[in-house]
DNA sequence: GTTGGTATCTGTGGA
DNA sequence: AGATACCAAC
């Protein structure tokens, strides 16, 4: 057996690739090779004669599932597609395919995105006759979410002090009785939201019917976790169930950086990474620090370090690189969020030119989708192409969510979400009330829309309507059996009219609205040629639209399949996780924006906003730009936000010092500027000027080379200093400074580059 | 029931 | 600014 795979890893990798047996905990930086070890991990348990169909690996996103599995491809070969990888939602919805009627629920359910379950809780606060100001059904659904997350059903939410006592204080009192009906309401449409997929599994273990647990824990004899970071509890809680008992061997190994925990917002907590090592610490646990980054220049890895050292908790390590000093990170201080795009769009096309880079190998990453869109005017202004990942996804398009929302009906009658999006789109005479109605007769006989519908008490024509639509979902019911999904999915789109009503929209809208009718049809096709595999043990294939929806309902945006073109990548900073690129820009860091303004409360908060900064500038390999702007439009309003509190931890010495000039011959391209800024446009030549506690057009730099020690001075981003001392030769002179106002008061300035004021 | 216009709300990240 | 909710008129 070839063991030169083992010779591409440093010791300490090899240690994690080679210790198969027992609990494994491997605490991985940026850029060391995680991945690499996961994956070789996989393969050396399958070259040492382990079943590939015995080994799980839970990831948390489709694409890092795909990756791993092509890589352990070119280790093992075709062995690999029989290994269960997938994210959690994945392969736990396939386990409750099987398993859901254990528990009560269709084996056909629906999986309700986030968007069906907002819009349940909305309904169900209306029915209550709640206030929909005070009963926020986002807030209210984020409230149920994280109960789920912490193994909260209803009724304990209901006993729980703490919980209640915020919901009075929030003047929410009825959170729970939400929460029961919503749970109900749920179950009775046969519909699972994304925190079921993760709870009713749960659950399924629990309350172990037919010794069904039994079964997983035999099959699936090594587990492995990758982002364990960003699990939630009741994840944590699953792994548990399957590898935590009485006899087992306990083979399971977690990959995860507490220094990258980036999804506290929606549950995950590193006290996982902590309750692991104490969980098996009396089962010959094994600890491996992965320190050396294989990604970045020193300059980017150093600043990283430093960076993070400003979170109060965190794993020691000491992460480093031999990749050569490299070059120093830019910073740039735009006056505009157009200045901003520009002048990023500027250095692109610098990088591209003088240092030859391929638009595949920049990446401008930012903290609300909702900034990709300056960066998109400029990048088509230049002629460079670009791809925004996230935002609105395809799959959240009015069009196609219609188009699903008939196929999810076929497939599972219940759904009461996919009822009241296509009952009367396109029209065919069932209003408003009528729904009601039905809502009404459904409540009472404690039954689904579907199966009141007919019993509701309205006229007879609508009654008519009712009949022919329920006839309409039925016969496709019935042809689903034996044609697969793309047959059905077009029959569906011409006979519902719902391809002829988008048509006969000529608006540029109505037109994009055919297209992505005509790409969602695409999908299905390609999903049908393919097929779908239902169990790696077995190999088997299903292009039923059955498989395609649950194929689908855990699909986003980034796994799209991308044709191969050179483009820049424009993506929020938590779509980046795992990814890199050869020249990074991180733009918007300003106060309020980065950090978000809605994690600016606790250090907890901007805590992890730090992390997710930490996470953005360790994705760049050799070019690292950071950008902020002095005001910018948002929420159709213009803002001045002071720059990122995280610029200013950036250490001075790993900054570039640099000048602003205006490209030659571009002038004509030059951003539309809002007016009152525009005569303060003026080029900008200190590095370190990224916070100002002096107001810049007050303030006058003398020459450097009057700076003298004792002399009080003004400095743009530290405020007044004292010089202690000069030192250095006499034309790099070094003055060390007293500024009372920052943090580390001691700064050591070049003097040829900072901009010093005297005072006196 | 449908249409079109106006008022109101909302606003981070994503499986 | 953009999406959605709501309401009056057809």
């Amino acid at each position: 057996m070839s063991q030169s795979y083992l010779d591409q890893l440093n010791p300490v990798q090899a240690q994690a690739v080679t210790n198969t047996e027992g609990p494994v905990l491997v605490v991985a930086g940026p850029g060391s090779g995680k991945t690499r070890v996961l994956t070789y991990r996989i393969a050396h348990l399958i070259q040492s004669g382990v079943a590939p169909w015995e080994i799980l690996t839970l990831t948390f996103t489709n694409k890092a599932a795909r990756e791993m599995k092509l890589r352990i491809e070119s280790v093992v070969g075709t062995r690999a597609s029989n290994v269960w990888a997938g994210t959690f939602h994945s392969i736990f919805a396939r386990i409750l395919r099987v398993e859901a009627e254990k528990i009560g629920y269709p084996s056909n359910f629906t999986i309700y995105d986030s968007d069906d379950s907002k819009s349940l809780i909305g309904t169900i606060i209306s029915e209550m006759n709640l206030d929909k100001n005070t009963y926020n059904a986002n807030a209210v659904r984020a409230r149920i979410s994280s109960a789920k997350s912490n193994l909260v059903t209803p009724k304990l939410y209901q006993n729980n002090q703490e919980l209640m006592s915020q919901d009075r204080m929030a003047k929410r009192p009825f959170v729970h009785a939400i929460y029961e009906k919503y749970t109900a309401r749920c179950k009775k449409a046969g519909a699972m939201d994304f925190d079921d997929l993760l709870y009713r599994l749960f659950e399924l273990f629990q309350k172990n019917p037919d010794n069904v647990l039994d079964k997983y824990r035999k099959r699936f004899r090594y587990l492995l976790v990758d982002e364990f970071q960003d699990t939630n509890h009741l994840q944590y809680s699953i792994i548990k169930k399957l590898v935590h008992y009485d006899g087992s061997p306990r083979n399971i190994c977690v990959v995860g950086d507490d220094a990258q925990s980036i999804y506290a917002f929606r549950g995950a907590t590193i006290q996982n990474i902590l309750d692991f090592e104490k969980d098996f610490a009396n089962f010959g646990i094994q600890i491996f620090k992965l320190e050396q980054n294989y990604r970045s220049t020193e300059q980017i890895v150093q600043a990283a370090n430093e960076v993070i050292t400003n979170n109060s908790r965190q794993i020691q390590k000491k992460i480093w690189s031999d990749k050569g000093e490299g070059q120093k990170i830019k910073i740039i201080n735009a006056l505009t969020d157009t200045e901003e795009g520009k002048r990023v769009t500027d250095i692109i096309v610098e990088q591209k030119n003088r240092s030859h880079l391929m638009n595949s190998e920049i990446a401008i990453l930012y903290r609300t989708n909702s900034q990709s869109r300056v960066f998109e005017e400029y990048l088509r202004r230049y002629n460079i192409a670009y791809r925004v990942f996230g935002g609105q996804s395809f799959y959240q398009r009015k069009e196609v969510k219609d188009l699903i929302g008939y196929l999810r009906l076929i497939i599972n009658h219940n759904d009461e979400e996919a009822f009241k999006r296509v009952i009367n789109f396109p029209k065919r005479g069932i209003g408003k009330t009528s729904v009601d109605k039905i809502g009404q007769a459904a409540g009472q006989l404690n039954e689904s829309f579907w199966d009141a519908m007919l019993k509701a008490n309205v006229g007879a024509r609508t009654k008519n309507s009712l009949g022919s639509f329920k006839r309409m979902i039925e016969g496709y019911t019935l042809r689903s059996q034996s044609e697969n999904a793309y047959e059905i999915a077009q029959a569906v789109a011409k006979d519902s009219k719902l391809l002829d009503t988008f048509k006969a929209d000529t608006t540029v809208e109505g037109l994009s609205r055919v297209d992505n009718i005509n790409a969602l049809l695409d999908g299905i096709k390609t999903f049908v040629e393919e097929g779908s595999i239902l169990d790696p043990e077995t190999g088997q294939k299903d292009t039923s639209l059955s498989a395609y929806l649950q194929n689908i309902a855990l699909l986003t945006d980034h796994d799209q399949d991308v044709n191969l073109t050179d483009y820049v990548t424009l993506m929020s900073v938590h779509a980046a996780k795992g990814l890199e690129f050869k020249s990074v820009f991180v733009v918007g860091l300003e106060e309020k924006l980065f950090p978000s303004f809605m994690s600016m409360e606790t250090i907890e908060q901007l805590d992890e906003e730090r992390r997710l900064f930490y996470v953005a500038i360790t994705r760049a390999e050799q070019y690292l730009t950071l950008s902020h702007a002095r005001s910018r439009f948002r929420f159709g309003k213009m803002h001045n936000n002071e720059p990122s509190r995280f610029l200013e931890e950036v250490p001075t010495q790993h900054v570039e010092t640099t000048a602003y000039i205006r490209p030659r011959g571009q002038t004509d391209m030059s951003a539309p500027r809002s007016s009152g800024i525009k005569g303060n446009f003026k080029p900008r030549t200190t590095a370190s000027n990224t916070g100002f506690k002096v107001n810049p057009a007050d303030f006058r730099p003398s020459p450097s080379s009057d700076v003298q020690a004792g002399m009080k001075v003004l400095h743009l981003k530290f405020g007044e200093g004292k010089v202690i001392a000069v030192d250095g030769s006499a034309n790099n002179r070094i003055a060390t400074i007293h500024f009372p106002e920052i943090d580390s008061p001691e700064r050591r300035i070049m003097l040829k580059f900072a901009k010093l004021q005297i005072v006196e």
